[in-house]
DNA sequence: TTGTGTTTTATTGCCTCC
DNA sequence: GGAGGCAATAAAACACAA
């Protein structure tokens, strides 16, 4: 589309493929349909029809622009979200409208925008909380494997300081497999505070027989004394702050949202996104 | 054709800024 | 106080299935 100078007549465009720019209008019956161009200024007008001024000055009904007029209050939306007087004012005998049209347009405009954007935000927030969430998922159950791994390993020392005073010479094998390398190897004396044996990290008269709350002596052989088995690390309220915490997390970087139009705002309410461009000037939602 | 849901145009009321 | 912005909403125009 190309812009069209014409003698005394104003400027107008012409789309690529089509006939000059019409606006259609219904007469007061609202039954005939005609086509008018609507690239036209008014004040250069030497004849502005009757019918015409009927039609602008007839009683309120909503008429639809068409499509030519839209297309052209599209581009100038993009060049610029905001409707300066002057602006208005030549939109406005470009278009074959009134000012207060193209104003009432341009403010519906930026509300549809606002309105595609934050479905996009909120699209882009909700599949950043799903790939957190399935990452925290995977960790959890690396906790639990985890946690399983070390009752069982815990297991078999219990087994193994029970045989102890064992003198049956079937239990060798039980004894050696469960003797922890660090104090069979080393050469190193076993001192209580080496925790890198597990007899020393699960035995040690001063740990893992006295559960926090408990007064009293667990049985040894009891595995449950050394971890108590769980359901998640975190409580019911904790995950649920998790998930609230998610949607506005400290340090996180949230993925690129891409916005329609340029110079978005850099906006605390903006979920922490990192906004690259602006629709309007006024954004402060 | 008609009922219904969606989109577009326009109004109203409130708020902010100059 | 006036102008212009926005949110909420009304209502006309449109799309479309039954």
């Amino acid at each position: 589309m190309y812009w069209l100078q014409n003698g005394l007549d104003t400027v107008g465009f012409v789309p690529v493929s089509g006939s000059r720019s019409m606006v259609s209008f219904e007469d007061f019956n609202g039954c005939k349909r005609q086509e008018r161009p609507f690239f036209r200024s008014f004040d250069q007008e030497e004849n502005v029809d009757e019918e015409y001024d009927e039609y602008l000055h007839q009683p309120e009904k909503k008429r639809r622009l068409s499509a030519d007029q839209v297309q052209f209050l599209e581009k100038s939306f993009v060049e610029e979200n905001k409707l300066e007087p002057e602006r208005k004012v030549q939109l406005a005998k470009d278009l074959g409208l009134q000012p207060r049209q193209v104003a009432i347009w341009f403010q519906n405009r930026r509300a549809r925008w606002k309105t595609k954007q934050l479905e996009k935000d909120y699209g882009a927030l909700e599949s950043s909380y799903n790939s957190l969430k399935a990452d925290y998922d995977c960790l959890l159950k690396e906790t639990e494997k985890l946690k399983s791994e070390v009752l069982h390993l815990t297991d078999k020392v219990v087994l193994k300081q029970k045989h102890e005073g064992n003198t049956d010479p079937s239990d060798s094998n039980e004894q050696l497999l469960a003797q922890p390398q660090a104090s069979v190897d080393s050469g190193m004396p076993s001192n209580q505070e080496d925790h890198s044996s597990a007899k020393s990290d699960v035995l040690d008269s001063d740990s893992p027989h006295y559960v926090e709350g408990h007064s009293s002596l667990i049985e040894p052989g009891d595995s449950s004394y050394v971890l108590e088995p769980e359901q998640s690390d975190l409580s019911q309220d904790e995950e649920d702050n998790l998930s609230k915490n998610l949607l506005a997390p400290t340090g996180y970087v949230f993925p690129k949202v891409e916005h329609d139009y340029p110079n978005p705002p850099t906006n605390s309410c903006y979920f922490g996104f990192p906004v690259e461009e602006q629709p309007f000037g006024f954004w402060s939602y």
